[in-house]
RNA sequence: GGGCGAUUAGCUCAGUCGGUCAGAGCACAUCCCUUACAAGGAUGGGGUCGCAGGUUCGAGUCCUGCAUCGCCCA
């Protein structure tokens, strides 16, 4: 962001107190609110009459800082969140951050490296677990801190972390209970390997990557049969070092005659079979696959088939082992080259070429990923998944936008099982011991190693050394957060919750597993009871200003802080907002916080003048006073903002909520109400409508604006607390109802408008400076009613005002003068005196650019009609609007002529234009 | 390979039931520091709604195909 900003008036500061000052508002009310509002009480009366509103926020990672995903999505649930408050809802909104095993383990071991070059090996488990607490204290509020300035208002109270006492309480009560009921499981798998951070990782936190690599055809001796061999095609030659067979399709004509047969693995030699599978694509490569099960996912399941040997070739540091013979020890990049080099020098290597092919990534380090033969824990996962694809298919659990259903059934429905250990010491040590045997059993109380094992009875051993998988500690947050298992007054009260709002790439990962855990471990409750949430809102996803995602790699993420430091926090989250169409991508340019800034100090401002001018030294009666016409018509314009706001929030539509409020503060309330007001505030005027009026409607947008902007409307809130009288803060103030309607005031208020911006228009295209002040005259037509023609007299001081205007005339039998400019209103004419000074061309012309719009009108209006098949069969009142239409054309079309046939006759300015 | 989304003004984007909806903010032009606000006010210019078909009396909106871009899954 630069500051590099023309100031208008470098030579004069602006005047004092004109400018809202973010910086020094929003920490105050933050502090009222952490100690005043945002605490849930669970035995409020409205928790005990089951009105409660509950969100959890998305635990962030701990060695994260929040960007503008977060700071969007964070909004919006305080968005849902104050306005559940307002409604009397007693509202939970739980913080917390995530203790996110793999990315703290790597960020706690790098900076101990760089250090005091340490590696966790050498300092042990308990030494280097230690150096990870004292990173988290030192380091983990900061997404807290971020919170807070953004003005969330979370129960400050609850806040949690994954690694708390109880949360790792119910991580391990959960896992107990999968184990006892035989859906957690051990054994060797194949699993994605992560050589760098020497961990398993879950298949979803892999990402496939395009990148150029080469197809080497390599030749693999038949044996018996010198000269003949299989060529097999790779794009990973080191494995072969773990082959265990060719596979070939048995229709083959290439090769069909092989199968059977025994090949002889160069470098290697060991004997393997050529086996014919029909799985085998033909017309890939060779049409020979070397089957490597200890190291690809397909290979291990065409292994299983044909009961091929299952080898590995890898450490778990990703250097080759004692199977690679003499290329052992050396890592993968390196065993690869030097094998190819040795095909190559034993005449095997038939050829090169290039291809562009997917590689499996790890999401952490970004290394690639290894299938891997290791001992892992797994959860069962389609036992789980049956009642979550149903929480979503009866409709009980709704995703939003819609679309984001199908994702989570997809996955849902062909879901594998979970691999939840991971070889790292940050995190849930997995809850299970093991005798001299290694017969596991899992424990909800830690086991002392002589201890009697549970099921052997013989001295326990060890514990696992591995811990669980950060997911399984976040697929319990909806409940572990409100004391689960334990059957505390606070799950009793907020859970289930009522809305969940996350970015679209968890929605397997986290989502869709809470909502099984849901099910799962919540059995005390009624099927029914047991989503973790009514709702889950699929935020959008913030870009930056070119359209990429923002990231750490690319540096181009923003931070809050700083937004919020520039433009202020309201400003932010106003700007968020108002950008946020449901579920669609965000392309976010930073200047235009200066939006929400703008729009922040327009509302300080209007309420600025409202209280020093409207409100000083004046005090409501008790009886509400007659309101004249431009009261009657903000407050029904006020109703129906009231209306859609309320609405478009309920629906999630934020957009529209934002857009709603902003077009009525800014186009309505400030640049007409307020004006049409001030000539009644007048010094001595006593006027009780106007000001009860300015009060109403100013109190009522601060409501309707809280949600998305709390800091400033609570600061006007409490400025006119001496008006309105409410002792709550807005955060708890009631949301209220506006009935009012009044069609004929907004009629008589329309006509106003459009009469000023008849002569403003006249004003500007007639060359007319803003300086100077003109004659105003309106002359009604046959269409115009009496309320639309005499609030313009009754409004006269204001349509002066508005108009720029020295005198305003309404009559039927007015003459436009002799010189004027004028412009046709549906249900009059307006016309502004030019005396002499106009340019008879000028208007003539403009009056001939009006006449050629009508006609084309017109025209356009009567070829619908004339045509039969619109008539016969467009629905009768849009054929009928159409008429109207046209009639009212066609009056125009006659008063813009009559109009220019004035002009002409005076023949003194005509000459003027002779060239 | 499969799925999803996008394509509307110079830029970033709204547009619900198919019918004066072609709109907002920014940018631009002209004018105004009128005592709430220059982070402001007034007025204006600017778009063949990606392309091609189709349905319909009528399509930015519904259907089909295509193009381009993006995301997800395999």
């Amino acid at each position: 962001m630069t500051s590099s900003d023309t100031p208008r008036n470098d030579a004069e500061t602006p005047a004092e107190g004109t400018r809202y000052d973010p910086q020094t508002v929003e920490p105050k009310w933050i502090e009222v609110w952490a100690a005043e509002v945002n605490t849930a009480d669970a035995r409020s009366p409205a928790a005990r009459a089951g009105k409660t509103f509950t969100v959890m926020i998305p635990p962030p990672n701990v060695t994260g800082s929040l960007h503008m995903g977060h700071a969007l999505n964070n909004t919006l649930q305080d968005v849902l969140v104050r306005f559940h408050r307002m409604h009397g809802y007693e509202t939970l909104w739980v913080p917390g951050t995530d203790h996110a095993g793999i990315a703290t383990q790597a960020v706690v071991e790098k900076k101990l490296y760089l250090e005091r070059k340490l590696k966790r090996e050498e300092m042990g488990r308990e030494a280097f677990l230690a150096e990870v607490w004292a990173w988290k204290q030192q380091y983990g509020d900061r997404i807290l801190f971020q919170l807070r300035r953004m003005g969330a208002s979370v129960d400050w109270t609850r806040t949690k972390f994954t690694m708390d006492e109880d949360l790792s309480a119910a991580v391990r009560e959960a896992f107990v209970r999968l184990f006892e009921k035989g859906l957690v499981y051990r054994g060797a798998y194949l699993v994605n390997w992560d050589c760098v951070l020497r961990t398993a990782v879950s298949d979803d936190e892999i990402e496939y990557v395009a990148q150029k690599g080469k197809l080497w055809r390599i030749r693999y001796p038949v044996k018996g049969e010198p000269g003949r061999f299989v060529t097999v095609a790779t794009t990973r030659p080191e494995t072969m070092l773990a082959d265990t067979g060719v596979a070939v399709h048995p229709e083959d004509e290439r090769w069909k005659d092989l199968v059977g047969r025994t090949l002889v693995l160069p470098l290697v030699g060991r004997e393997i079979p050529v086996v014919g599978d029909e799985t085998v694509e033909r017309g890939f490569g060779t049409g020979a696959v070397k089957t490597t099960p200890g190291h690809d996912p397909a290979d291990y399941e065409r292994g299983k088939r044909f009961n091929l040997p299952v080898l590995s070739m890898l450490n778990k540091d990703g250097t080759v082992n004692e199977l690679g013979g003499r290329f052992a020890g050396l890592t993968r990049e390196k065993a690869r080259a030097a094998i190819v080099e040795a095909l190559e020098a034993e005449g095997l290597l038939d050829g090169v070429t290039d291809v562009e092919h997917n590689v499996a990534v790890s999401d952490r380090s970004k290394s690639s990923i290894e299938p891997l033969i290791s001992e892992q824990w797994f959860v069962r996962m389609q036992p789980l998944a049956v009642p979550a694809i149903d929480a979503v298919k009866s409709g009980r659990l709704r995703i939003v936008p819609e679309r984001w259903t199908k994702v989570y059934l997809d996955w849902l429905g062909s879901v594998r099982d979970w691999c939840i250990s991971r070889q790292l010491w940050w995190g849930h040590r997995i809850p299970v011991w093991y005798d001299e045997d290694g017969v596991p059993a899992a424990s909800r109380t830690d086991l002392a190693a002589g201890a009697p094992h549970p099921v052997t009875g013989k001295p326990v051993v060890r514990q696992d050394e591995d811990v669980l998988d950060t997911w399984a500690s976040s697929w319990l947050w909806p409940f572990a957060t409100l004391g689960w298992p334990k059957r505390t007054e606070d799950l009793e009260t907020f859970y289930p919750t009522q809305f969940l709002s996350t970015a679209r790439d968890i929605i397997y990962l986290w989502v869709a597993r809470m909502v099984m855990a849901g099910h799962e471990f919540l059995d005390h409750l009624p099927p029914e009871k047991r989503n973790p949430f009514a709702t889950c809102y699929i935020h959008a996803t913030v870009l930056d200003a070119q359209g990429r995602r923002m990231s750490k790699s690319l540096g181009n993420g923003i931070d809050p802080i700083d937004v919020i430091e520039q433009y202020g926090a309201d400003a932010m989250r106003f700007t968020l907002v108002y950008l946020t169409t449901e579920g669609q991508d965000v392309k976010l340019d930073p200047k235009r916080f200066e939006m929400g800034r703008n729009f922040v100090n327009k509302v300080w401002n209007a309420a600025r003048f409202v209280q020093t001018k409207a409100l000083a030294g004046w005090s409501p009666s008790a009886s509400e006073p007659e309101l004249r016409l431009e009261d009657r018509w903000i407050r029904a314009e006020f109703a129906k903002t009231h209306e859609t706001v309320t609405r478009a929030i309920r629906e999630h539509r934020f957009n529209v909520a934002a857009e709603t409020i902003y077009a009525f503060t800014w186009d309505t309330f400030c640049d007409w109400y307020l004006e049409l007001a001030k000539p009644r505030l007048e010094p001595g005027a006593q006027d009780e409508s106007v000001r009860g009026t300015l009060l109403h409607v100013l109190c009522g947008i601060v409501k309707l604006l809280h949600p998305v902007a709390p800091h400033v409307t609570e600061e006007v809130w409490a400025a006119l607390r001496p008006w309105h009288g409410d002792p709550s803060h807005l955060a708890k103030a009631a949301w209220g109802e506006e009935t009012f309607r009044d069609d004929e005031a907004c009629a008589s208020i329309g006509a106003v408008q459009s009469v000023v911006r008849a002569v403003r228009n006249l004003r500007k295209e007639s060359g007319v400076s803003d300086k100077a002040r003109v004659d105003v005259r309106v002359i009604p037509n046959g269409a115009a009613s009496a309320s639309l023609v005499e609030p313009l007299s009754n409004l006269e001081p204001q349509v002066l005002r508005l108009a720029l205007a020295s005198s305003l005339k309404v009559g039927r039998d007015l003459a436009p003068p002799a010189s004027n400019a004028s412009q046709v209103l549906p249900f009059a004419d307006v016309c502004i005196d030019l005396e002499g000074k106009i340019d008879v061309a000028a208007e003539r012309a403009r009056l001939d650019k009006e006449l050629a719009k009508a006609e084309q009108s017109a025209a356009a209006s009567r070829a619908k009609l004339s045509a039969e098949s619109f008539v016969s069969r467009a629905k009768p009142e849009v054929v009928q609007a159409e008429r109207d239409r046209l009639a009212e054309t066609e009056q125009r079309l006659e008063r813009l002529r009559k109009l220019r046939a004035q002009l002409t006759p005076s023949a003194p300015a005509s000459s003027a234009s002779g060239g």
